[in-house]
RNA sequence: CCGCCCGUAGCUCAGCUGGAUAGAGCACCAGGCUUCGAACCUGGGUGUCGGGAGUUCGAAUCUCUCCGGGCGGGCCA
């Protein structure tokens, strides 16, 4: 509909234009906005307070004259010139209703559009180290990770979702020893206990298990202990896979599914590692100094060079980061997303100027990023002090328990990435069923008990007759309804282009808010037959797009609570 | 010291590629079910949008600066 109003408004513009009213045509479509106020009219445009400068014209002037020249049409009743210049529009009712014909036309394809055209698009997410389970912070990158991978699914993209994890490195050894060290029966006091050691609770269960002789199944991998305390390697092996499964599990239960998983140790393997020292060298952007191999990042916009290869002989993380990146890029994949905590933020110009270093044609802002801040968990009126060695913090999957996993996706993805968080555990415990997304679920459950009811009543009624009536939709809240039906699909379009799925949530509540509005001043099967019918219509729209928004959220949308 | 993020109602947060009188939830107060689910609805807001300056028809939104908080800044990952 906004698109449909500015290629009016633009045959205005080249109308005054000819008539030698305006100079020139501006080089943008004009803008469309939704006024807040209602009486503001449905949709307005600011294009004579843009122009009037230009066009040496007052804005209200110029909106006067745009408006006469506006051509006929069935869309708009009529226009108001107010406020500094604004052009108010206001929509024909039967152009407001009709959307209700369009939702239930396009089934469950509503809201989708096919931006990203099939073209291959990886998201990277979670990615978290088999030393631990997953805590909040985790949940967060998993929440919004799958959520945008489903928005992006929305748009027309093909989403592959990747997990990265580190299973070498010095984390990995100290695990080993922290697991071999209970094994032994020492605990965290004992003077012999690793330095770094592992502290948590869950250390000695892995350590209990390594001796009786498990088989642990991960997602990609499975593992049978060899319960040789002596065998460090053999530790490190089932220690990894214990873990990951742990992981598995809590995703699993936060029903998020993973298409790919990358182990770090496979660079090495697939001599991908060394492959990429070459290249950076043969790029010509290294140097040696004081012993130790450097790739001067600084050429790409780094505010320092990196150390590569360290006096001891060994790689820095940085490269593998590198070599994983570059492998993305040899998969085919043009597009790549990281999720990841704001820690890691001063890891992205570091990578992209290694890349860039490669000179393989790699583009300059690849790959894309979304960073999350800190999760800062409330309990008993105080803030949780996350520490992994200790082990003491919140899980996703203490989260999970408590709250549902419902409530936790919704709450940690409702809220901008870049804001930082704060998971009130009290809060959510005490008042669970005054969490924001028992609303949204509360008004589906509505619609479908509506239908469910109108359908035992014996099939007088029937929700095509209803389409023949949809005049009969032109109260208030029920004008409003249709308004935030009508939202939906640029809502899905610009959440998936600003990488915001708590734009979805935002539209859920308000879309819910007018669902509950109308419900509760309306009923739906009492009345004329026809204005039944046509309520029955309406009802039918408002829950497929409920539930179409709350899967995007990876929500479930209950037909009763 | 440098870089990134944040600062909006008592609390938790939306709104930020500039638009009209800055919003929602929670909390608090007053109403609303013999009728489709009251996990709901209706009404109730004295906010220096952290302070200041700038840009312009117009700034919570863009620029600069200062203050406050978070996170980074290693031949750790």
């Amino acid at each position: 509909m906004k698109s449909e109003l500015a290629a009016l408004i633009t045959i205005a513009l080249e109308k005054l234009v000819a008539d030698g009213a305006l100079g020139e045509l501006p080089d943008a479509t004009p803008q469309i906005d939704r006024p807040r106020d209602t009486s503001h009219g449905d949709l307005s445009c600011n294009i004579a307070m843009v122009l009037a400068k230009r066009a040496g014209m007052a804005p209200r002037d110029l909106a006067t004259q745009l408006i006469a020249a506006l051509p006929d049409n069935s869309l708009v009743d009529r226009c108001d010139v107010a406020g500094p210049g604004f052009i108010n529009f206001f929509v024909n009712q039967s152009q407001q209703t009709d959307i209700v014909q369009t939702i239930l036309d396009a089934g469950e394809t509503y809201g989708r559009s096919n931006t990203g055209a099939g073209q291959p698009v990886q998201v990277e997410f979670v990615s978290a180290n088999p030393t631990g389970p997953l805590h909040v912070g985790h949940g967060r990158g998993a929440a919004i990770g799958d959520s945008l991978s489903r928005l992006l699914e929305a748009t027309g993209w093909a989403v592959q979702r990747e997990f990265y994890y580190n299973d070498a490195g010095q984390q990995i050894n100290n695990l080993a020893l922290s697991v071999q060290a209970r094994a032994q029966g020492k605990d965290p006091s004992h003077k012999d206990w690793p330095a770094d050691g592992y502290q948590g609770g869950y250390i000695e269960d892995v350590a209990a298990a390594y001796i009786a002789g498990e088989t642990v199944q991960a997602a990609d991998r499975e593992i049978t202990a060899k319960a040789d305390i002596d065998d460090l390697d053999a530790i490190r092996d089932f220690a990894v896979a214990c873990l990951r499964r742990e992981q598995d599990q809590d995703l699993r239960a936060f029903q998020v599914v993973f298409d790919h998983y990358f182990l770090e140790s496979s660079l090495y393997g697939s001599g991908a590692v060394e492959h990429t020292v070459n290249a950076l060298q043969t790029g010509g952007h290294t140097f040696e100094e004081q012993d130790a191999l450097w790739l001067r990042t600084t050429d790409f916009g780094d505010d320092k060079n990196r150390v590569m290869r360290k006096q001891e002989g060994g790689y820095t993380y940085f490269v593998p980061d590198v070599a994983y990146h570059h492998n993305k890029w040899q998969r085919g994949f043009k597009r790549v997303i990281n999720e990841q905590g704001a820690d890691h933020h001063s890891t992205i110009t570091r990578v992209r100027a290694g890349l860039q270093c490669l000179d393989v044609g790699i583009p300059e802002g690849w790959p894309e990023y979304v960073l999350h801040q800190m999760v800062t968990v409330m309990r008993d009126g105080a803030e949780v002090k996350l520490s992994k060695r200790a082990g003491s913090y919140v899980t996703l999957r203490d989260l999970i328990d408590w709250v549902g996993c419902d409530a936790t996706r919704y709450f940690l993805v409702a809220r901008a990435p870049t804001s930082q968080l704060t998971f009130d555990v009290d809060l959510a415990l005490a008042r669970s069923n005054e969490n924001p997304v028992y609303y949204i679920q509360y008004a589906h459950a509505r619609c479908a008990s509506v239908l469910r009811k109108a359908t035992e009543t014996g099939g007088q009624h029937d929700v095509a007759d209803g389409l023949k009536h949809l005049e009969r939709l032109n109260e208030p809240e029920t004008l409003a309804l249709l308004v935030s039906l009508a939202r939906y699909p640029e809502v899905v379009a610009t959440a998936a282009e600003r990488l915001e799925p708590h734009d979805v949530a935002n539209y859920l509540r308000e879309l819910a808010a007018d669902f509950h509005s109308f419900y509760n001043a309306h009923k739906v099967l009492e009345g004329a037959p026809e204005t039944t019918d046509a309520r029955l219509a309406l009802v039918t729209a408002s829950r497929q797009v409920l539930a179409s928004g709350l899967n995007l959220l990876g929500v479930s949308a209950p037909d009763s609570m």
